[in-house]
DNA sequence: TAGATTGTTAATCGATTAACAATC
DNA sequence: TAGATTGTTAATCGATTAACAATC
C-alpha cells in the first residue's frame, strides 16, 4: 500500500490533482473514474492509479474515487491544512508582487514577515504586513522560527543570507534569486523558481516550432 | 552528431549550463572539463557530454571545453540572441512585477506591449511600456504580430483570451494564471508557471523532512 | 609521446504504460 | 449477478550513468 519514498516526479503532480479536483468539486462532480480524470487532464489512467496509491487506496473498485474525499486526502497529504510560518527576504517589484498575490493559507503557510535593506521599503505595508530592516533579521528568526523563507533578493546577498538562515534553523526555502541554492544543503527543501530559465526554455521552444513549420514547408 | 529531436529534460537543463558558464566566464576561467563544471553543478560528467553531444561536438579531447564559445553556442542554441515580440497581458501586482523585474532583451524578447482592463491601469508606465486597454488588444496583435503572449490574467479570462491570440497567430504562451493552457495547443509552445503548485510541493517537502528527523529521533 | 578528456556506445536505473486479477 | 473500475504486478520506454576507444 502507501510507499516508504515516493519520488519527487509524483510529488510534482499532487498540487495539479489538487487543483483538477477542486474544479470538479465546485462544479458539483461527486465522483470521478481514473479514466475519465486522465482525459481531462491528458495523462493515463494507469498513471493516476499509480501516483495515488504511493499513499494508500482511496478509490473503491467499479466505482472510482470520491471528488471529495480525494481533494481533501491530497490537501492532507500536502500540508496544505497546516500553517507554517513564512518570511519573505527582498520587497522589491517581485518580493510585493508575491507578498500581494499568493494565497498562503491556502498551501500551508502564513507570511509573519517581510524585509528588506532599501531604507526606501521599510515601514512599507505590503498587504498587510509591514516591511522590517534586514538588521532585525536574524533576531527576528532566533525568536520567531520560521519555518520557510522566501527569497527575492538579488545573487550576490542570496548566499550569506541563506547561510545565516539555516544557522537559524529555516526549514525551507522558496527561492526567486539568481542564486543556485539546491547544492548546499541536502537537509533543507529547496524550491527553485528561475522565472529566467522559464522564459529562455520558452524561447528555445518557439524557434523549435518555427524549424518545424519551416521544415514542412519545404 | 547533433540529435534530431532533443528531449525537454535536456533543454530544461540548458539555462541553467549558460548560468553557470557566465559566471566561469567573468571569473575569467577560460576552458572547463566536464568533469569540473559537473562538480560545480551538482551532476555528473556523463549527463554534461550527453547534453551538449545533442547539439554537436563543442569540446576538444585532452582539452575540454572553452568557457567563452560554450557560452555562446548554448546562447544561439537556446534563441537568445533573438528579439521576438511579447505581450503581457494583465497589469496586475504580478503582471507589473514581471514586467519591471525581467530582463527580457537577454532571453530573446523585447516587451512591446502590456494591456488590462482596468481602467485605473490603463495609461499607466510600466517599465517604459504604456498599459493598453484590452479592447485594443485584437488589433494590436493583428497589425503587430507578436511572438508570445505573457499571461498574468485570472483562470476565468485566460480560456478565451488564449484562443483569440491563437487565431491572431501567437507562438508562445507564459503562462502564469491558473488556467492549464497544455492540453488545449500542442502546435504552440507553453511554459506554466504555476507558483502555486510550487510552494504547494514545498510544503509537502518542509513536512517531509520534518517527519524524517522525527523518525530519525525515534 | 604521455596524459587528459572528449564523443559515443553499452549498461543501469527509474518512471510510465499496459495488463489483469481482485472486488465493489 | 454482471459491469465497472480499482490496486498491483509485469512490460516498456526513456533518461541517466558508466565505460572506453578516439584523439587532441
Amino acid at each position: 500500500m502507501a510507499k516508504e519514498n515516493v519520488s519527487l516526479s509524483v510529488i510534482r503532480r499532487l498540487p495539479r490533482y489538487h487543483r483538477f479536483l477542486k474544479e470538479l468539486l465546485d462544479s458539483g462532480t461527486v465522483r470521478i473514474s481514473s479514466g475519465d480524470l486522465s482525459a481531462k487532464m491528458g495523462l493515463t489512467a494507469s498513471q493516476i492509479r499509480q501516483d495515488l496509491n504511493c499513499f494508500g487506496g482511496f478509490g473503491q473498485q467499479g466505482y472510482g474515487y470520491n471528488v471529495k474525499d480525494l481533494y481533501e486526502e491530497i490537501g492532507r497529504i500536502l500540508g496544505l491544512d497546516k500553517r507554517r510560518k513564512a518570511i519573505l527576504l527582498g520587497a522589491g517589484n517581485l518580493g510585493r508582487a508575491i507578498a500581494l498575490h499568493m494565497d498562503f493559507s491556502s498551501r500551508g503557510f502564513e507570511l509573519v514577515g517581510i524585509f528588506d535593506s532599501n531604507p526606501a521599503l521599510v515601514g512599507m505595508d505590503v498587504g498587510g504586513v509591514q516591511v522590517s530592516d534586514s538588521a532585525d533579521l536574524e533576531s527576528f528568526c532566533k525568536s520567531n522560527h520560521p519555518d520557510v523563507a522566501i527569497l527575492c533578493i538579488p545573487k550576490e546577498a542570496a548566499k550569506a543570507l541563506a547561510e545565516m538562515l539555516v544557522e537559524c534553523g529555516i526549514r525551507g526555502f522558496w527561492n526567486f534569486s539568481h542564486y543556485d541554492l539546491t547544492l548546499d544543503y541536502p537537509n533543507i527543501a529547496v524550491e527553485n523558481v528561475h522565472l529566467g530559465d522559464s522564459l529562455s526554455t520558452l524561447c528555445f521552444r518557439v524557434n523549435e516550432l518555427e524549424h518545424d513549420r519551416i521544415r514542412k514547408k519545404n
